[in-house]
DNA sequence: CGGGATCCAATACGATACTG
DNA sequence: CAGTATCGTATTGGATCCCG
């Protein structure tokens, strides 16, 4: 949405007291999300190759993952009635939209986290 | 490889397995981190104003929120011997390099979050 | 004023086992 | 193959009280 200023719109993030942000940090702010959706945006993936291509994640992780994922409109689930059973999964243009700002922030990390685990380490000496 | 501009380099977030995101998000993906850090933004922040302008937050909260900020080098607390004591907190360059992430985020939440809780109260019935 | 210490509830996550 | 069920642990956040 064009922010063509360089006034920065914290108000974007605090705007509602931070309601809405907050609403989307309790859906990706956890340990799997954004890896999946991240996966997920090169194609179509099944359950089994998500679980071999998210390294450490657990198959009830990944259920609960891509669950909630589905609630909110990000993910489509596709079940196709074969013996052995065959479900893929796909991001919504919802969900592909969520992922340049977490390349942003994933930029952000490879950036910053370097420094930041240094002085981590400094302080636990 | 640098390229490729509608290439989605989502090796961005998968890169090491998406350590280096993880470590970011365990930090910043909770409740106060990013609403404390675009409060601090507007300016110099003394502790009362800041537990005022965070509505809802704890004093518990805000002081573990800011500790956890200064050990990563986000954010400077400065200790005015005063009495009353008087403590300032402010962001780094590198607490202030977080904000446009965060923004992207925000913008994102703001532009899909009605819909994502429309779908939700949908299930729900 | 700016915290620290303590207690408690809720949840997130992991490991394992089982199933149509 | 793609899950579900159950259990146990660790972490998170809130409430409350205290202190220099």
């Amino acid at each position: 949405m064009t922010e063509g200023s360089d006034y920065q719109h914290t108000c974007l993030i605090r705007g509602d007291g931070g309601r809405m942000l907050r609403t989307v940090l309790d859906r990706i702010a956890n340990k799997w999300t954004l890896l999946v959706v991240a996966t997920l945006d090169q194609n179509v993936v099944r359950f089994t190759d998500l679980h071999h291509q998210v390294p450490g994640i657990s198959q009830r992780m990944l259920t609960l993952t891509l669950r909630n994922l589905e609630k909110d409109g990000l993910v489509t689930r596709t079940v196709h009635p074969q013996v052995p059973p065959r479900v893929e999964y796909e991001l919504t243009s919802t969900g592909r939209s969520l992922i340049p700002p977490a390349l942003a922030l994933a930029g952000w990390a490879i950036e910053n986290v370097p420094e930041i685990e240094a002085r981590r380490a400094l302080q636990e000496e």
